[in-house]
DNA sequence: CCTATTTGTTGTTTAGGACAACAAGTATCG
DNA sequence: CGATACTTGTTGTCCTAAACAACAAATAGG
């Protein structure tokens, strides 16, 4: 009886058009599902079985997809091929982080084939990043069998970054400010490169591969040593505001406190949700996320106890809001928060449900997140494979 | 060198679907201009001439719009045909208020040409408001020119509605619960009927023709007597949710006050920034939006002063957060918030920059509404015409 | 009045998806 | 085990709709 329409594009379509878009939709489907039988692309885009047909022979010949007879019969009649992407095509993902930057080589379909962790001086500086980057990234190549493409270079970023040009705003834990990152990458490597915030793009990931496969409106906090972060998809797509600054939700004031967060705003979440107090509580130093879980999962005390309720109704409070805000289908929970979480389940979703509205959160869900140390290689490979997706036949991949 | 693709839809599209996106970029465009030359619609949307061509005579012959020669030249050349929405295209606007209920009739130009308030005794119920715009619409009916054609209703609700069916679930000011609104409304005329929150059809209307035209990331804050409601435009589509109840920016908890706010959370915007605290303080007793913002405009006390600024501060907090959340282009207030802003606008603005992120704050604008009366009206009516819209040739325009 | 310019109109071409017919391969049933 | 039903891939044809090209119409400027 209703609808709600948004605003779409004004450009008309030609035909020529049509036939991007049909190329764009059923590579994006083999890359999202890994595999994917072509009776499955011909039922889910609502195509002809000869257009489904020859689209994925246009992509098989950019090299982009390969087919093969599906193993394991699936019911009657002559069995569907299985189209999967091409095990060519390639990759980079940046992870610089405060100590270190991580290199890893992940394949259109999903694989991650390749990582290399190059420790770094404390406090590298941007150029610093950029040169161990491209360093390795040319080591790697070395590597590659012949024939490989590479889609580009995306790289997540612990800061505020603007996504029209990849120039690094801020990076607080790493001490960067105003760093054309991706323009200076670029040039090293010879390579497209791309840049993302590192929650915005671990909700990518999760979004895509991980627990919140195939939901439209998803609220994505992460949480590491450097506060909290967020991601959000609304209408199946990511929300990125008008300069790609949106889902800086760990900086949402929620209470009147005065202690800051890491960015010197007072009260927000993540002044009041802190991996430092719980590991300060449990007398941890430099602990992993694993060691941390393990002391929560353990804790029996109510001392402790309570600080870990303290934290998850500080978190609630700003989970509430972000029902409000968003009424998401789904809420994942990344880094420490998956600790907090397993801690009281039940506790923290009567809390989110007890501080936002009934009709906005009754059907909402918490998970934690499912792709674990893959999370932000995954989702800084996808800028460069959406760039390639949104434009299979005239984007220009390098070869190795 | 970035980009932030989203996923889009699975569909594919065939021939037959490029004619109806065509028709509906055609009709959206005319739409929102009230009247576009011929040579814009060809410029805008890529499409050639004789494509336009072809597609308005298509919509000419469905009623929807009509051709005009321009009047004054507007250089060398031929003059190009003026375009204009058909003006025999009306949808009715339904606004039920605690003590009345409003019927107004838009047209497809955006022009309100007829309305009519039923004042009802207070609290009516559902089946009442239901009743009383029944009645009036069929009144309005027999007074239409013939060849009128409507596209339907929309009614703009002060409360939670699911959208997919028109389910009022919770509308605290009028003490409405769980009412099947849009079904029996649509029983009781034989017209399509479509609900909407009031605030994010206040803020489609701004975002279409008011101040935030051609914005494509928008936070709209609407304040009434019935609280603080909002409106969210991301990538130029409207924020919903997973069943519609996106946008509750007034139930945002800001603080950590015990303050309760008209749905019983605590601390939150709606909580602090208050039209009733305002009316107390001066004394005024059912006051129009006009007479208390006459009364801000004048403030010299400095009791008044602190009052109001103590309001702004409360208002800002709870920006900064929609900034960091959203990175936005424009904020636009409406209701009595208008005159907070108007009272001093350069405090309020550097308030939200103060407690948001650089980045996320710089360019951001901070806007008054330019609906006025009009903002419900128009934004209700656009519910019924965007699904008349979305598919121009097959929606079922009803007779008058 | 003539030319340059822009736009609307009309007839033709073309790209690409739909459709239909047939072949290929699997499961089920007698 | 063979016949039948069913589903899918392939190939050739059809058809829709957008692009294109040529021409006519209407304006401004010299």
């Amino acid at each position: 009886m209703t609808t709600n329409s948004g605003a779409v594009s004004n450009r008309g379509q030609s035909s020529d058009s049509v036939r991007q878009h049909n190329l764009t939709t059923v590579l994006r489907l083999v890359h999202l599902n890994r595999k994917i039988l072509r009776s499955q692309l011909t039922a889910i885009t609502g195509l002809n079985r000869s257009t489904v047909s020859a689209l994925i022979s246009e992509l098989e010949e950019l090299g982009l997809v390969v087919e093969s007879e599906s193993q394991g019969s699936s019911g009657v009649g002559r069995p569907s091929l299985m189209v999967a992407p091409n095990e060519y095509g390639v990759a980079f993902s940046v992870n610089p982080e405060i100590d270190a930057t991580t290199v890893s080589v992940v394949t259109l379909s999903g694989k991650v084939i390749d990582r290399r962790r190059k420790l770094m001086g404390s406090h590298p500086s941007p150029e610093d990043a950029i040169r161990v980057s491209a360093e390795v990234i040319s080591e790697m190549r070395k590597a590659f069998r012949p024939g490989t493409q590479i889609a580009g270079v995306g790289v997540s970023v612990p800061g505020q970054v603007r996504t029209s040009d990849g120039v690094i705003r801020y990076a607080p834990q790493l001490g960067w400010v105003e760093s054309a990152f991706a323009t200076a990458l670029s040039q090293e490597t010879g390579l497209n490169v791309f840049l993302g915030n590192d929650a915005s793009l671990g909700c990518l990931a999760e979004a895509r591969f991980g627990t919140a496969k195939n939901v439209n409106d998803l609220v994505f906090l992460f949480a590491g040593s450097g506060g909290i972060g967020g991601g959000v998809v609304s209408n199946g797509m990511t929300v990125g505001g008008a300069a790609g600054y949106a889902g800086e939700l760990g900086h949402m004031k929620v209470s009147s406190s005065v202690r800051l967060d890491y960015s010197g705003l007072p009260g927000t979440l993540e002044s009041l949700v802190r991996r430092e107090d719980l590991l300060d509580f449990f007398k941890l130093y430099v602990a992993t996320d694993e060691e941390l879980a393990a002391e929560i999962r353990s804790s029996e005390s109510s001392r402790a106890k309570r600080l870990i309720h303290d934290q998850l109704d500080s978190l609630a409070e700003g989970l509430s809001n972000l029902v409000n805000i968003f009424n998401p289908e789904v809420i994942v929970l990344a880094g420490f928060l998956t600790s907090l979480f397993e801690f009281d389940p039940d506790y923290l979703l009567s809390q989110v449900k007890k501080g936002s509205l009934a009709a906005a959160a009754e059907r909402v869900v918490i998970r934690n997140g499912a792709l674990g140390a893959d999370l932000l290689v995954l989702g800084a490979a996808e800028l460069p494979f959406d760039a390639l997706i949104s434009s299979p036949s005239s984007y220009s991949l390098k070869s190795a």
